[in-house]
DNA sequence: CTGGATCCAAAAAGATACTG
DNA sequence: CAGTATCTTTTTGGATCCAG
């Protein structure tokens, strides 16, 4: 293996970059957001971030699903259904998603001021 | 009073689009911690953010800058000397970077068992 | 309906060298 | 010290076409 544990703690990361590390991405803290307290099907999300391509959508739900904050349900039917939804690691998420949500609600007028 | 909405309405943003407006992009939010209680130098970013370079640095700072949220300070002396601290906008959103910070605190373990 | 695969363009990030 | 300038790489975006 080229494993190189040896001087293991030595890059302690701040707390800070470990939840980046998570929530990283253009739109993850967004699907986040919409999934806070709702099953969702594949398309209902797209529908709420119009502005997200398929494939983007794909692949951000793939990566947040492989890091264990969302849960992906397939229904063996047709047509497909799948539905995602926060685990109970994602859960603990929601913290940071409504400290965010209050800033925007806030500061929103602020931002309009400007453009 | 008048409730304005209407033709505004799906023009109108999310409030966590809002703050992610702000705070996107890879660094900002680190480099908004490390700021979070002291005026720093460019050169001591720089050491505090090994990871990200020069150009980045420079260019969050003045995305950072330009949106009000944190301050640079320029002292015309050879060598040169440049301070960036938040200013009261800026620290707004401490409590977003507070949040971020006890989920990482709390999940470094976790996330250690996968890599 | 929920994607996967591919191709191409644009934007963001990174590496390196240089400067007042 | 605090940046610029330039070039390369990576990430993201968009447009199809295809499949179970």
């Amino acid at each position: 293996m080229t494993k190189k544990i040896e001087t293991e703690e030595k890059i302690e990361k701040c707390p800070v970059e470990t939840a980046l590390d998570i929530l990283a991405g253009k739109w993850k803290i967004l699907i986040l957001w919409y999934l806070r307290r709702e099953t969702l099907r594949f398309s209902e999300l797209q529908r709420m971030l119009p502005k997200v391509t398929q494939k983007m959508l794909v692949q951000k739900l793939r990566e947040l699903e492989k890091d264990g904050i969302i849960h992906r349900e397939v229904y063996p039917i047709v047509p497909p259904k799948v539905e995602y939804s926060l685990t109970e690691y994602g859960e603990t998420l929601k913290p940071i998603l409504k400290q965010m949500y209050l800033w925007g609600e806030i500061h929103k007028k602020k931002l309009n001021k400007k453009f």
